[in-house]
DNA sequence: GTAACCCTTGACATCCATGTGAGGGGCAAG
DNA sequence: CTTGCCCCTCACATGGATGTCAAGGGTTAC
């Protein structure tokens, strides 16, 4: 497959593959002339990559963590296992973070109900 | 209270402060010579906006929500209340995207650890 | 071989919250 | 009055993921 069904199939636009690529994120195949070629298995990858980016992991974040899967070494391992930690303990900061927000907004949300009913009440 | 107290007080930098009031999310008294001043009103407001925007809302969207908790119409609220819904469900999906991650990196982990246990036999 | 469509690299553009610096005024204590 | 520290506005810079455009080559089918 080349990057314009990776990228029907990934919902990723050819720009952000190449984009990943470059960040080391994502590793292609090239044929002699230079397109790049890929596999299921990228897909899967491509979707990781997203995850994380979604999860405002930066791209040089994700490439210390996420490369070490394709030529895992026991130095990159340790390392990585150290960034991964942080990032757990980030997550978890952010999702505690987002559902205190979600209670914030629900709280406007009940105030501004309030606010039109005694309108209607008037 | 000036800039620099509500800076201190609520960790957010003077010239986001600024940035704030440019957007309209924050609504300062002037003294006659331009100086801002503050009460503990603002410094709540501050600590709204600020867990908004780590919710990943634009300084718009919070313009349109937030300001009609002080000058509250009946179009206003009834625009708020949509982009409120609107909202919600952005955040709802955040936080599921975000598990998501959080799930993917412990996989992760999981992964290197056992790696790493594998690499110590050898 | 030529049309139609995909691919390549490179570079400049965009958005948004912030940082930073210049040039100038406000206000309190010595 | 001066020193020191806070404040003001304006404007340009930054970073990170993407968009977009240009100039050119690859691939496939007729």
């Amino acid at each position: 497959m080349r990057i314009g069904e990776l990228a029907v199939r990934t919902g990723v636009s050819r720009r952000s593959l190449r984009y990943y690529e470059d960040q080391g994120l994502l590793v292609s195949a090239r044929s002699p002339s230079g397109q790049r070629h890929y596999d299921e298995e990228h897909v899967r990858r491509v979707r990781l990559i997203r995850s994380f980016l979604a999860a405002g992991m930066s791209s040089g974040t994700i490439a210390e963590m996420v490369p070490c899967m394709a030529e895992p070494s026991r130095g990159r391992a340790e390392r990585a296992l150290v960034l991964m930690g942080d990032e757990r303990e980030r997550l978890c900061s952010a999702l505690d973070g987002l559902a205190a927000a979600r209670r914030e907004l629900d709280r406007l949300i009940e105030v501004n109900r309030r606010y039109l009913a005694a309108d209607e009440q008037s």
